[in-house]
DNA sequence: GTATTTTTGTACTGTTCGATCTAATATTAA
DNA sequence: TTAATATTAGATCGAACAGTACAAAAATAC
């Protein structure tokens, strides 16, 4: 779409040499890996091939550059989770919403566990704005899972009774456990499991 | 009992000034709340009240110190959260469990959430000794907690056809989940009605 | 062409990092 | 008292850190 000829004219300086998503994705390889406070400013340079000053230009600091990865990891691969929501079956929907964390989080297209999980946590209990930024991903989940399971309430999925707060907490505390667990190396095989269990828990199967 | 008149004669050279474990608790508490990459020495020595180079004579190196905090924070609070598992009946024994889980995440007696959950994950994506680590603390979780359940079933408190392993890391799920979401700044209450729903998912009890 | 604008690449800033060297200090043993 | 021993305290090491200044480079506008 960048090639489109309708589109805005190139700006005046000297062109930039760096594609600012695939940038970012990079930076957000880097932080899933080590933590903040284990990357240095030389690491994000090696992995997002921009020299210091560019990155500065571009995203702010360090600081800066963390959260844009993480607002890109949850646009991009926490939206991916949320989509199996939509089955129009709970249990296909809760199935399919674990299938996929746990393809994201046993590294099979990234580093172990889950960027917000594994590494913000840390952050947190000390910079306040990191630990808001924890608060209100986990709100952000939770209250997906929850429409969704309201909606199965209504359609009598769910007991009339169901507090399905509770029950979306629940099955957003089973996503962030395999994700720290992917971390230490659990299988695949293991966190499927694990996630067949959890699926029982809240649709009243008896696992 | 280091004023028993039976006990050893005392070492020859100049006095230590500072308690071991009284320093490796302000350690403890500094990395539990800043993490391991958010820790100085000077954060260290400022906590610990021990100069640099005592600190190196009696634990070693920065690495070492983290270890040895989290392995007293397993071996007092982590064994604090497992005592109610004695508890005759299963439902008093897991509402126990997370009842001190509860009570130690959520900032009373420490930093809030737990430093196992939420600064060895960031670590364990670099580093292959404290993914290891990580490991085999939850494998140590999920051991006493499987044998308890298998206690159980045996009482017939669960079928006899139950998958204790997986339960077993049902409910430590729910303890590292419980441990982010009070990094986030949960409240106990709410942390309390996700305990009730665990507790239901694993006896069986339709919550 | 020439001027203007924007990005790049390198060198550099002052600071902070983990770790150690050295000497003063405080105890026991003889 | 003297010697031996172990810890404390402060200074200091080179490396790594986040962030920036500056000039060369590469494009557009006129």
């Amino acid at each position: 779409m960048s090639t489109d000829p309708g589109s805005l004219p190139r700006p005046r300086g000297r062109p930039r040499k760096f594609d600012h998503a695939t940038a970012l994705d990079a930076a957000l390889r880097t932080f899933w890996t080590r933590g903040y406070g284990g990357t240095s400013l030389d690491d994000l340079t090696a992995a997002m091939k921009m020299n210091r000053p560019s990155i500065y230009a571009a995203f702010g600091n360090k600081d800066a550059v963390y959260a844009a990865a993480i607002e890109r990891y949850v646009a991009t691969i926490g939206a991916r989770y949320l989509e199996p929501l939509q089955e129009p079956r709970l249990t296909e929907a809760l199935t399919g919403f674990y299938r996929n964390v746990i393809d994201g989080v046993t590294g099979r297209h990234g580093p172990l566990g889950c960027i917000v999980a594994c590494t913000l946590p840390a952050e947190a209990g000390a910079s306040a704005s990191a630990r808001r930024r924890l608060a209100r991903v986990l709100a952000q989940i939770d209250g997906a899972i929850h429409a969704r399971l309201a909606a199965a309430r209504t359609a009598g999925e769910l007991p009339a009774d169901a507090d399905v707060r509770v029950l979306a907490q629940t099955v957003t505390s089973g996503m962030l456990a395999m994700s720290v667990r992917a971390r230490a190396g659990a299988t695949r095989a293991n966190l499927g499991k694990l996630a067949r269990r959890f699926v029982a828990a809240v649709t009243g199967a008896t696992g």
